[in-house]
RNA sequence: GGAGAGAUGGCUGAGUGGUCGAAAGCAACGGUUUGCUAAAUCGUCGUACGGGUCACACCGUACCGCGGGUUCGAAUCCCGCUCUCUCCGCCA
């Protein structure tokens, strides 16, 4: 949610920003029902005033007396239209909440304007992109490919988009993990294990509720949701807390299988591992000052470039434009590393700030240890890294004229070699 | 899954259908005093929303696990749910 001062004082920048993120919420019927929702709040709170100033007269009259009883025939009337009002409030509330919800973060006043992903600005390039040889092709096209995944079998257990990971592939993955996690340990960030299914406040809490409700995969019975990502378990691991000013900023990690439903998605782009259903992904949260978000967006972007530079994949650096970023975020960083076999960039890394988007709806505060007010945090979470898309870029760009795969050397630790070899 | 007990402010813990935002204690913060490093004493000490203000002040309302209900009036009575603890069962 966004600051509703902002709405009120300000809409003409709260308008410019929706439209900058190519938002069609319809904000008129936002600043109309708050209008009306504060004027039935007066109407209520001072009929329960009068109704309380009764009762406190009642407490002094003898029970059963005839002042008594003439107070309650007067207070029934009251009564009576209190609940008429506080329903009405009520039902207002709600229409309230709907539509509150339905307004995006707004985009930093850095962010590019544009409305699609063409219009993403390349802020930065590293590493140098291999020509293209002849025995140079996608993983999907590997003929070996199935001894280290399985997507038949995959999808005869689950479905598409769920393969097995074979042999090197799962102890591939599992090195990945263990290098993410490790290279975040070295930064002095915590980890955590994170619950891979999250109640519904959580949801909200992070912006999955209620617009992208039908992306997730649901435990309908339970009321729980598979989560898209561990930053729902890890921004609300302090939801409904207030933090003390010292204590920021905080930094964790944790890694999750995600879960994706992708509805909609068709094409190209979900051959082999490009898009699949479920993944593994080591995310980094970040809880700090708001004056210092920006910096540590910067400071997220660089970890987790550091990432690909450790493992020698060339990528770039996009700062997403207005209409191609996220609901929640006031600006966002993607990474991108060159798959030379399919000759196209890869989305590996998403690093966001969110300011106090998320940190409202999951009430996360601090205390100003100045004013000693309560402020909200502000909220960062990128990835470091996804492991599916940077496996693609692993098999593609170390594939060898013998059909081996050279392995990035910071991986030897983890897989006890350096390279996979043609079975 | 079965049986029982419970859920009150940062913590502990009282609470009769009405004067309860809620006793008391602890912790915390500010002052005073003695002094020596621990006491004594006075005061302050929840959050959110709405009104109000340049901003404070101030005023109102809500919140005693959550959601309903009864009532003129609910922390208190009724119903449903969630969670915690104990015991039993089952199970990595």
């Amino acid at each position: 949610m966004i600051d509703l001062k902002i709405l009120r004082e300000s809409p003409e920048i709260a308008r410019a920003g929706i439209q900058k993120k190519r938002n069609d919420c319809d904000l008129d019927a936002v600043m109309d029902v708050d209008a009306k929702r504060r004027k039935l709040i007066v109407e209520v709170e001072s009929l329960r005033a009068e109704q309380k100033a009764a009762n406190t007269e009642m407490s002094q009259l003898q029970k059963g007396s005839p002042e008594f009883m003439e107070k309650v025939g007067e207070m029934k009337d009251l009564s009576a239209r209190f609940k008429q009002s506080d329903a009405a409030l009520k039902e207002l509330d709600e229409s309230w909440n709907d539509l509150y919800l339905s307004v995006p973060n707004l985009p930093h006043e850095t962010v590019p304007d544009g409305s699609t992903e063409e219009d993403n600005v390349e802020i930065k390039a590293w590493g140098e992109i291999p020509d293209k040889e002849p025995y140079h092709v996608p993983h999907y096209d590997f003929d070996w490919l199935d001894q280290i995944l399985d997507f038949k079998r995959g999808t005869k257990v689950t479905g598409s988009g769920f393969p097995f990971y074979v042999g090197d592939g799962a102890r591939l993955v599992r090195s990945l993990v263990s290098f993410f996690l490790d290279q975040a340990h070295e930064s002095g960030i915590q980890e955590l294990g994170v619950p891979f299914l999250v109640n519904g406040d959580s949801a909200l809490a992070t912006g999955q509720l209620p617009d992208k409700e039908g992306q997730m995969y649901q435990a309908v019975e339970d009321g729980l949701y598979a989560i898209p990502t561990a930053e729902v378990p890890l921004t609300n691991f302090l939801r409904d807390e207030i933090l003390e000013e010292a204590e920021l900023p905080i930094y964790r990690c944790g890694h999750s299988a995600c879960f994706r439903r992708e509805a909609g998605s068709h094409g190209k782009d979900v051959r082999g591992l490009n898009r699949v259903h479920q993944f593994d992904k080591v995310e980094i949260l970040k809880w700090v000052k708001p004056e210092t978000s920006y910096d540590e967006l910067e400071s997220l972007r660089d970890y987790a470039e550091s990432l690909l530079q450790k493992l020698g994949l060339p990528y770039r650096a996009l700062l997403m434009c207005g209409g191609d970023m996220g609901f929640s975020q006031t600006k966002q960083y993607d990474l991108e590393v060159w798959a030379v076999g399919q000759q196209r960039w890869l989305e590996v890394s998403s690093c966001s700030n969110f300011e106090s988007f998320q940190s409202r709806r999951a009430r996360i505060r601090y205390r100003d240890s100045q004013t000693g007010k309560n402020e909200f945090v502000h909220t960062l979470n990128g990835s470091g890294l996804a492991v599916p898309r940077v496996l693609v870029a692993i098999l593609e760009n170390g594939l060898q004229a013998d059909g081996s795969v050279k392995l990035p050397e910071a991986l030897a630790p983890y897989m006890g070699k350096d390279h996979i070899a043609r079975a």
